[in-house]
DNA sequence: TTCACGGTGTGAAAAAAATAACGATGACAA
DNA sequence: TTGTCATCGTTATTTTTTTCACACCGTGAA
């Protein structure tokens, strides 16, 4: 399934889902490479080579057919059955996060969350129950989740990391500024502010 | 200045000052390439090439010092001067993003903040004034502001790009889950966290 | 002193990614 | 029908990025 396709495909693809179903929902029926490509700051040559990929075929007179070519992409990028997530840290971002999330993401699925904080853990949140961070080893394996958002702060990520690996994690996006260690087989994407932050600082000035 | 050096090696960079000054704050004085490569999960050769290019100079026999590999990176990376921020969309994100900045980025200052909600506007957020979106235009060439980031509503995220583009910004951190256009030498660093979702719920499952 | 060792700096090689090129295809106009 | 045209799918080429390889250097032991 996912031979031969490398991350920075993937995240083509992802994009060119977003602005399909924009599309979509304005009630566009065909597209040229082209229109994904500029919609999509790459270009029409790369659009195609990365549909080629998932052979999300298209006409050479009307281009691709939108809602195909969406059922294409979204088979290729998810799973079968909603992933199960579990968030980690419900402080300020954990909680912005966590709204931000709800009702975006069909096929993806906050199902438990963990803190250290007694104030927190015990209770629902949006209707989700947080659990004792010690208690992730046990929870995720039992309820099938195999991806995490880390959202705790530095100084506890890779000890919280640990924990998810132990606990059968293979994908985690995290929100901490610091390089995490994993095993080889599990996936990390750091959305890193700070870095994301200089090196816009850098190129403002080139 | 930024001849020859590529937006991943800008990138990594800002990864290993940020190792270094933990190296530094825990009293390290010398390190080798391959100390850095596995904090910042590269390679010593590419730690190597990154120096090379700034001109940071190690020795064969103690590596780099720390002090000094600081200051050729923070030479390279940073503004002579502190560079003006403005911050755009003071809702949820926006807020947590402020509270996070301060005191974070020593050569980087959030001088402005802009809304659009009269709730917000005229006020002063962290001590620092909120105007009405509207004066974006006129105040950030007057404040010698190059930098924004961008925390408004996907729907209105190009719309207030293009004022800021208009108003002589010239680095863009944007949070809003769009793809911005904008001119050539306008610089976006688009932190899309749904993107980064899916990819990651992808080789979750690879 | 002399040698072995482990590291740096850097050109060469390899790998990965993006771009260009081009035959094939189908729509449409003459 | 026939020719033109724009676009697709795919292969080839170019560019970019990473890795490899190795001469050279400073240190410490013999
Ligand atoms: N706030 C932002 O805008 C922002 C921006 C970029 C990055 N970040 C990063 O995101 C992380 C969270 O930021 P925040 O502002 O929400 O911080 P926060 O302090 O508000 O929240 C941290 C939460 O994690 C919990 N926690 C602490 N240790 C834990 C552990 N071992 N196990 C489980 N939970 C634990 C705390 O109880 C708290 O609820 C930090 O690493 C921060 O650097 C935040
Ligand atoms: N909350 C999250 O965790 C999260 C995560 C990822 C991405 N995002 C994105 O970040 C952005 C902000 O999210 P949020 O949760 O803070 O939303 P929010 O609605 O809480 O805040 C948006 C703010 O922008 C202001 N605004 C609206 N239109 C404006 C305009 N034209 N000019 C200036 N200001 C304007 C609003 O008054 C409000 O203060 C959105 O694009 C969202 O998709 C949020």
């Amino acid at each position: 399934m996912s031979v031969n396709v490398s991350e920075r495909s993937v995240r083509r693809l992802s994009l060119y889902r977003r602005f399909l179903l924009h599309v979509q929902a304005s009630g566009g029926r065909y597209l040229f490479s082209h229109d994904i490509a500029t919609a999509t700051r790459t270009s029409a040559a790369q659009v195609r080579r990365d549909l080629m990929a998932i052979s999300g075929s298209g006409s050479s007179s009307r281009g691709y057919h939108v809602t195909d070519l969406l059922k294409s992409i979204s088979c290729f990028l998810d799973a079968p059955a909603p992933q199960h997530v579990a968030l980690i840290g419900l402080g300020n971002l954990g909680r912005a996060v966590f709204a931000y999330f709800v009702g975006r993401h069909p096929n993806l699925r906050i199902t438990l969350t963990f803190d250290i904080d007694p104030a927190k853990t015990g209770r629902l949140i949006n209707g989700c129950p947080c659990h004792n961070v010690l208690k992730l080893n046990h929870l995720c394996p039992s309820h099938g989740i195999r991806m995490a958002i880390l959202t705790v702060p530095a100084a506890e990520a890779q000890a919280v990391t640990d924990m998810l690996v132990r606990g059968g994690i293979r994908g985690i996006v995290n929100f901490a500024p610091v390089t995490l260690h994993v095993p080889v087989g599990v996936f990390v994407e750091t959305m890193d502010f700070s870095i994301s932050l200089e090196t816009a600082a850098f190129f403002s000035r080139a």
